[in-house]
DNA sequence: CCCTATTTAATCGTACACGATTTAATCGAC
DNA sequence: GTCGATTAAATCGTGTACGATTAAATAGGG
């Protein structure tokens, strides 16, 4: 099963974006962020920080760490997000009472009445995948599995 | 089938990042590009700049329209990519001699040395992803519907 | 042939991602 | 309790993505 292509050279043009998965990812998820882009843009939120008011919506606030747990993206990453977040007066940013590293991040009024547009925007994207909805809960199913396998992959390393 | 959330704000509850096919996507390309980061560390390639030779080396030397249209880059991705490409010593640039508006991209003879380290890196990616070759093409037909679903729906708008 | 419309790269500004490091708070073995 | 280890955010540097704009080259109708 383990092939060697310096032994041979012409298994190498079997090798094409075509057939790579990890292409496809890539590229979809590109056109995700376009796609929301555009619908998102009345709000003014980028896909990110869409996607971290999501995590405030389920749970109606929650600490910076556990948002980094539920969307895999690290504190480089969320700091100047939810900062921004902060400014557009859609949450609250304030230090955890129990444990001062904390960082508690709340919805404001704001924030939580952008939930039905963004209700809206998952739902509009679903449709113009042209997939019915089982077939994108499978396609989900499977990208988890290979996400988690990926990570379990990088993290061994270290 | 068209679901007003302000009559049902209940049914928000049901629109939660689990069963969001989206997150799914964003989240595996990250694994994604995290996965090759480390794979890729020895030839010094990104992976968006990983994506750049395995077009070079699928064609043996392009110009940079044909790269954006492969890739889905635009050409402000790819301006700075490809002259870092070109610092490296992977890749020579220059006007191509019938459209002056045309950047010819031709691997040397060491980008070209790289695409054995470049094969292994995709097979270890489909390895780590813990799925079988037969799923993977799945998973990637369905990716490649979404992608241009959301694109067209994302180009509509124009 | 000329002049406008189109096409292609490049440039600029904004916003992620993430590795590496720093700082501050908490934990835990003794 | 004290101090070294751990944990959480923040900071910094590098490298994408992409909309908007610019500049240069080509195409094409009159």
């Amino acid at each position: 099963m383990k092939i060697d292509f310096r032994d041979n050279p012409e298994l190498m043009e079997q090798v094409t974006l075509d057939v790579m998965p990890c292409f496809a990812i890539y590229s979809a998820a590109n056109a995700v962020t376009r796609f929301y882009r555009r619908i998102l843009a009345e709000t003014g939120l980028t896909y990110p920080q869409y996607l971290v008011m999501m995590v405030l919506w389920e749970t109606g606030g929650t600490t910076m760490r556990a948002i980094s747990e539920r969307l895999l993206l690290d504190s480089s990453t969320l700091t100047p997000l939810i900062k921004k977040l902060e400014t557009q007066g859609l949450v609250a940013r304030s230090r955890n009472r129990e444990d001062e590293r904390l960082l508690d991040v709340v919805p404001t009024d704001a924030g939580l009445a952008l939930r039905v547009t963004g209700c809206e925007a998952a739902m509009a994207m679903n449709a113009a995948s042209g997939e019915a909805l089982e077939e994108l809960q499978e396609l989900r199913g499977r990208l988890d599995k290979v996400r988690i396998g990926l990570n379990e992959a990088t993290a061994r390393v270290d």
